[in-house]
DNA sequence: TATGAATGAGAGTTCATTCAT
DNA sequence: CATGAATGAACTCTCATTCAT
């Protein structure tokens, strides 16, 4: 990435910020990490951070910010595309989901379900909303995944819910950089929830 | 529940503790809760706190092994309870919890794979033992379920994570005193996971 | 004076730190004095100060606020005396004003006017609502003085700021302590202010 | 005014850079005033101004040495016009002052009382000597003015005192860009400062 | 001349914890 | 058992200033 003009340099410099602030978060928690470690990473001291940043929490934001929109481009994507099933449409957004946490310097989890709640209101609700519209989308595929009969008659709010949480909130033991696991794992991510989704009869 | 002696006091005031600190830890964070909240919700000043407990991480740390060793406890029974089969022990697993994160003054998720990150390394490795013995049950009951032909074949390992991820990190929109309604996603969860459970069938 | 109870100490901690700040403001400013300094006066560490104000702007606010309303206790005294004609009263007010000043452990000027810029909105209007209560005060008794032939006729709201500022915005070249200058220079200052309300015909 | 050399668009940009902190330090304050608020109010970046001032607080002497050289320079005029007699010259400091204040973009009050204590000892000392240059000016004045029986026997330090706080101290109240007011005032000023100084008897 | 990047020092404040009572 | 006073360490953030360009 050259970089030639100040400006660019600039939103050079914001980005690195973010990356670095990503995987300090992500291994520290957000509380537990703070300015200076940050500034280390980047090489500076706290200080220069506010040339970029208005606060700490901005810079969550910035991220949470940057997933989320970047999650809302996938879903759309996949939800556009006329020529995909349900279930087709549900396999590509969890690997959409899983190439975004690892097609970064270090291959990191989703934060933006895990740190909302250290946001400003303001910005609590600039998320919500995002995920609110990402909620509509995935309910909407696996509605018309029932219609059709590719999926079982089920709750949808339930289905939703289960999906959302197989695909965020994966426990990981497994090493972080075990590339390979990963998308197996990711590919049995698919499997089941796609085995469930066809054949869940709920009890009664 | 009468109190008679000054251990029994000290007992019941120390459990008092846990169950506010839990409730604020729940909904505020661990670290976002301080000591004066804690005491405050027990209705006496912050260094009375060190009467009973030698400091914060330690109150955390009785919260999540009193979690953990019910969930052992829970476990132990179903797993030896020779007249149930794989699906109904893992579905009993799943009650279990979810009776636990309810059966309290507040209902309450279930904190302790949240913050062990906030435990001393020695009290993290007690509570990871713990947990390691849970999955090695879990991976049990499920290793059974596959030989008898109860659950297809797949990925053990795979298999433990995805049960440990829809029983314990399920993300809360509803509201938390709706009995009702938990009950019946409690339902759903159990027959989501075993319709995977006996239909998934890894791609290739 | 006896300390006896907890309370009782808690409110002697308070005026003894409202008065070493009050001397610390005086000398140096309000902005330019840290926190630190007013803790290391009252011979603690900074984090102490917070058991007993919840800002250094509260600090500041408890201060300007016991100056105002002693103030007004005099203004109030002053004016309820019907036995005093308007020249006595207001001899009497601006004595009452460097009696106060005057009377503290280490003399000072007044701050209440200087450093209302720094209080917090809410802080501010409390503060400036009894200033403007002080000014009807003054400006009753010098209407009265008027309208009697005590004083001369001249604008009553130019009268009043030319009191006040005289009163109050002294500007002191002579030593602190020297009390006996200071008394001095109220006198002068009460026959010079007079001397003006009974002479000061506006040109033309 | 045609900037044509260099020097003449440094000159220039320097009273442009003190016009603006004088807004500034008299609206906000010295200390709460930052460098960057004074860097946009000129419509460029901090760092710009260290082309032009070695330091914020060189800004701010820089301010008080031109209200004070003004003011002596007017001070000077009065003195050594022989056809005026004291009252007229004190009459003519005061409107002198009260011009000045106001011949500004926006009418301030003078500085150079409020803020000596922001200065280093050496700008301090530097100032300070014109101002007692000043003092001395005036107490001439007044001492003629007692000799000649212009005005009434009294302490010469305290009339000057009162002399000095009533023509700058002057708190206020009405709006700063109500000119007619504040020529009314002036004139009141001048009345009431000479009814003062011709009947004052200090009272034995 | 003007700028954006960077910095060191220091600010006010929070907080878990200790201790004497 | 319970408390209020006191503390040291840490935190986020501000600010005047420097420097290379």
């Amino acid at each position: 990435m050259a970089i030639k003009t100040r400006r660019d340099f600039s939103n050079y410099q914001k980005q690195m910020i973010l990356d670095n602030a990503r995987v300090l978060f992500e291994e520290t928690g957000y509380e537990k990490t703070n300015i200076k470690s940050i500034a280390k990473a980047c090489s500076f001291g706290p200080a220069n951070l506010y040339n970029y940043f208005s606060s700490k929490e901005e810079i969550l934001f910035e991220i949470l910010k940057q997933e989320a929109e970047q999650l809302v481009k996938s879903l759309n994507e996949v939800e556009n595309s006329n020529d995909l099933n349900a279930e087709q449409k549900l396999r590509a957004i969890i690997k959409g989901v899983a190439d975004f946490s690892i097609g970064r310097k270090r291959r990191t989890r989703l934060l933006y379900m895990k740190y909302t709640v250290d946001l400003t209101p303001e910005h609590r609700k600039y998320i919500n909303k995002i995920r609110d519209a990402q909620d509509e989308c995935i309910r909407g595929i696996i509605r018309k995944g029932m219609k059709n009969g590719e999926f079982a008659k089920m709750d949808e709010t339930f289905a939703t819910y289960a999906f959302y949480t197989m695909m965020l909130r994966t426990r990981v033991w497994f090493a972080v950089d075990d590339k390979a696991t990963q998308d197996k794992y990711t590919e049995f991510k698919c499997d089941y929830i796609m085995a469930a989704m066809k054949n869940c009869k709920t009890s009664k």
